[in-house]
DNA sequence: GCAACGATGGCAAACGCTTGCCAGCGGTCG
DNA sequence: CGACCGCTGGCAAGCGTTTGCCATCGTTGC
């Protein structure tokens, strides 16, 4: 093996400048502000730079600037492919605006989830918090101290929100169009708000639908928690189930092929967030669609305009609306 | 310009050295060096670091330490859910060993793939670089410059290799025993090594299977090359279509769907790489399941070995076995 | 012909942390 | 009783950049 124990890091800006005969601000400045020095001065630091493969030390240029150009962006599941989008829309963003972002992944705990915002203060200039599980009070704390934008959850600072609450109403209302008078809601995590706005809305809305709601759950976010759902669902004697979100209609999907009911001519069912896989599953999964992509850009704009502006720049509040997008899992009521 | 908000970072080393009456040396080594200093002062030095919620500057750290402890996962493409797994591999790793990541998409480019190594350098310490699609030369050289594992492309240096050769020989194997004599590979990009592994051995496979092997493509690796290389399929009177991924795979099965072509008893479809949804789709796919959140953690353990070892360290291989998942979209030949 | 000036480039002080080196100190050994 | 030693903790030198300030110098305006 070409054994080099110099494992170096490559040149340094000092090593440019002793190259191209300057100081080392001059040469600083020769790569950073165009103009600042006379041009024939610019084009030789240049030159030199790229004939030494020259790159800039991000740490060192954090540690002046106060800024490390990295973002973090900190979800529950990185194995909810909701999450993929996300993380597409934020890093498309970012990108362009020079930054770079880290990923981190809470797996649904709220320690996990405080352990992980500390660690980020030091090393982040802010960060995209996705659908947070832990206090309101935890939340608000993280954002005074530095820059957070939180994405479906509504607290304090500048935060996107997706209007799912107003997409299971739609999908409420296409199923009661169907005929549909008995429905069940698949709940999901306690602590995740887009469950609680969702609940809530159906439950408000159900009355003036003459739909009776029956809630069931909490389950477990994922196909793993289909099964429960499928049966509670049966049990409970509706004709209907709007899930939590598309993994766990999933895993209902699953349930009702497995016991030999069918979808949708004995029952209907409709998930929620849109992801991957949707119109994959036979008969495609109607859900509520939400913009997830979006949200993230949404999200890493408001973040970099915090950034730019400093702690004044206001707290900004997106909304996203969704629209239900109805495939085959749902269909009239069986008489 | 000194109109800078008070975009306060937090406490620094110095105040809390000075809240607890020692020099900055002492606090840095009552945090970070246990024992070092008298036990009484490293006390007194850790409760004033907790009641001013300290935080150790990552950029500080990094600059005189000359390590990041940072790697950057770098991908061709973050919508591909087989990506997702390796994400999680690679951070459930580095995790362990306090290291964060950052994940950098290439979008399938060979410029982008350039343009983002170059940065990577000067703010990492190392990088898992997955399928990549720039010359050996490129890879070559980037490897030299610093610590990079190569997942799934056979350069030198450290690298996790995945026998999607073998799984396609056997999905091959699965299809001739089905009675199929006429067998189409869909090709994905050119410049992919995973592709030329999985094209290579199924040509040399096919003739002791006396399978007569039609290579067509290539495609774009997403469901959209799929209607092409379905009607390809047929065109050439194949029974059977091996895919070079499942996202392919799953633009051919709605092709087919499309044109009422019916799987598996009118043409067998297989699938590579066992991505969410295989399972979705009906029928399953059959497909050969690539370990790839184990790929992603061992690629984390061989950068993590070199990074703890230095150049020295050597140019360890791993390989990881492949297996077939047979689901329902393969069949007995049409007769 | 002189002052004021813009353009250019160097000096040096940060930024927050780590670490080699050394000083003080009380105790141990021979 | 003096030489040593181990334990503590401080001093200061960086790590690679950025940037405020200053010196120089050739111009320009009056």
């Amino acid at each position: 093996m070409s054994d080099r124990p110099d494992l170096g890091r490559g040149p340094t800006l000092r090593d440019v400048a002793l190259r191209s005969g300057v100081a080392v601000s001059t040469a600083s400045r020769a790569l950073t502000r165009p103009g600042r020095v006379g041009a024939q001065t610019e084009a030789r630091v240049r030159a030199v730079a790229e004939e030494l493969g020259y790159v800039p030390s991000a740490s060192a240029r954090a540690l002046t600037s106060g800024r490390t150009r990295t973002v973090a962006l900190v979800v529950p599941d990185t194995a909810n492919p909701l999450f993929f989008g996300m993380v597409r829309g934020v890093q498309s963003r970012l990108r362009d605006a020079g930054f770079v972002h880290v990923l981190a992944d809470t797996e649904e705990s709220v320690e996990r989830e405080e352990q992980v915002m500390a660690e980020l203060r030091g090393s982040v200039d802010g960060v995209v918090l996705a659908a947070p599980r832990a206090d309101e009070a935890s939340v608000t704390a993280w954002a005074e101290e530095f820059p957070v934008v939180t994405v479906n959850r509504d607290v304090p600072g500048p935060r996107v929100l997706i209007d799912t609450a107003g997409g299971v109403v739609h999908a409420l209302q296409h199923l009661a169009s169907l005929g549909h008078r008995r429905v069940a809601y698949a709940g999901g995590p306690r602590r995740s708000w887009s469950d609680r706005q969702r609940r809530e809305a159906l439950i408000a809305a159900a009355g003036g639908l003459d739909v009776e709601l029956v809630v069931t759950g909490p389950y477990v976010p994922r196909r793993e928690g289909g099964p429960a759902a499928a049966d509670a669902t049966l049990l409970h004697g509706c004709s209907a189930v709007i899930a939590f979100n598309d993994l766990l209609a999933f895993g209902i999907l699953d349930r009702f092929a497995e016991r030999g009911t069918t979808v949708p001519d004995e029952v209907s069912v409709v998930g929620c967030d849109d992801i991957f896989g949707t119109d994959l599953v036979r008969p495609g999964l109607t859900t509520v669609a939400v913009p997830v992509e979006r949200a993230g850009a949404a999200a890493a704009d408001l973040l970099l305009r915090r950034l730019a502006a400093g702690a004044r720049g206001g707290a900004r509040v997106v909304e996203l609306p969704t629209h239900l997008v109805v495939r085959g899992s749902t269909g009239s009521v069986p008489r």
